[in-house]
DNA sequence: AGGTATGTTAATTG
DNA sequence: GCAATTAACATACC
């Protein structure tokens, strides 16, 4: 489920368990996941050395390993991080890095939508692939200079990571509904006002699905996502939540609390 | 069996 | 160039 929230979460436990342990092995299970990197350089890249710091990027984690030589993770649809000692990988493991010591971390990812790829710098990451600055980490005048100035749903410019970088599907709907706008509207078509407040429910709706870890079900009964599916009703007005496709991807909303 | 799925990218169309 | 839509990717789940 990885947006921002998920691959913060993911961030935390790759500091808590894989930092400043050498690497000693590195095991490709399916080069499919690798991207512009061989499962022969990504080992020569990693073995010997240690992850010594993280940054997190939308949605990349971003795991430093030299000067000038950063891992990159992203998790597609069904991504996840996974530490321990099993006996064997897992059937859904695609790499894992062995430490000294006999722990290992796996990059999970059943479904083979992410990638494993090695950059030199976060920066050049970014640019060489027009990330938008990070959801929590932009400014609000920043935010709303290219919110504002979009013709486009809003929906599609949250999910945009061009425009901000780290919000996708579920997030989106929570941030709308939060900010009573419809999924549809354009940006350019929103007061300050408006403006001020989807940045607001932006920061709100990230910050608190970082402290409910990332579960979507877990976040208050008063939030859209836990009642997020057909024949779901709004828990603010009880009107039947309307789907619809939005921007290519299942979008839900209150008709009624999100008239404009 | 068929529809759906939390992401990204390319191709197409307007 | 921008915006919207669709397909593709690979697999699991209901």
């Amino acid at each position: 489920m990885p947006e921002l929230p998920d691959v913060e979460c993911y961030q935390r436990f790759f500091r808590e368990t894989s930092l400043r342990r050498e690497i000693v092995g590195v095991e490709v299970l399916n080069r499919r996941v690798l991207e512009g990197v061989s499962a022969q350089r990504l080992r020569r890249a990693l073995v010997g050395r240690a992850f010594g710091s993280t940054h997190r990027h939308g949605k990349y984690l971003f795991a430093e390993v030299a000067d000038s030589l950063w891992m990159v993770l992203h998790f597609g649809m069904t991504g996840s991080l996974d530490f321990g000692r099993p006996p064997s990988p897992g059937p859904y493991d695609r790499v894992v890095f062995a430490f000294e010591g006999g722990d290992r971390l796996a990059y999970v990812c059943p479904r083979m939508f992410g990638r494993v790829m090695l950059a030199e710098s976060v920066e050049e990451f970014i640019g060489a692939r027009s990330l938008g600055p990070d959801a929590l980490a932009v400014s609000r005048e920043e935010f709303a200079r290219r919110i504002g100035r979009s013709k486009a749903a809003l929906k599609a410019c949250l999910m945009n990571q061009s425009c901000t970088a780290g919000i996708g599907n579920l997030y989106s709907d929570e941030i709308l509904f939060q900010s009573r706008l419809a999924p549809s509207r354009p940006g350019h078509r929103l007061t300050g006002s408006q403006l001020d407040r989807l940045y607001r429910d932006m920061r709100k709706v990230l910050l608190l699905a970082i402290r409910r870890e990332a579960d979507p079900r877990a976040m208050p009964p008063s939030y859209l996502l836990p009642h997020r599916a057909p024949n779901g009703r709004c828990p603010t007005c009880q009107t039947e939540l309307r789907r619809r496709s939005v921007a290519g991807r299942t979008t839900y909303w209150c008709p009624k609390c999100q008239r404009i």
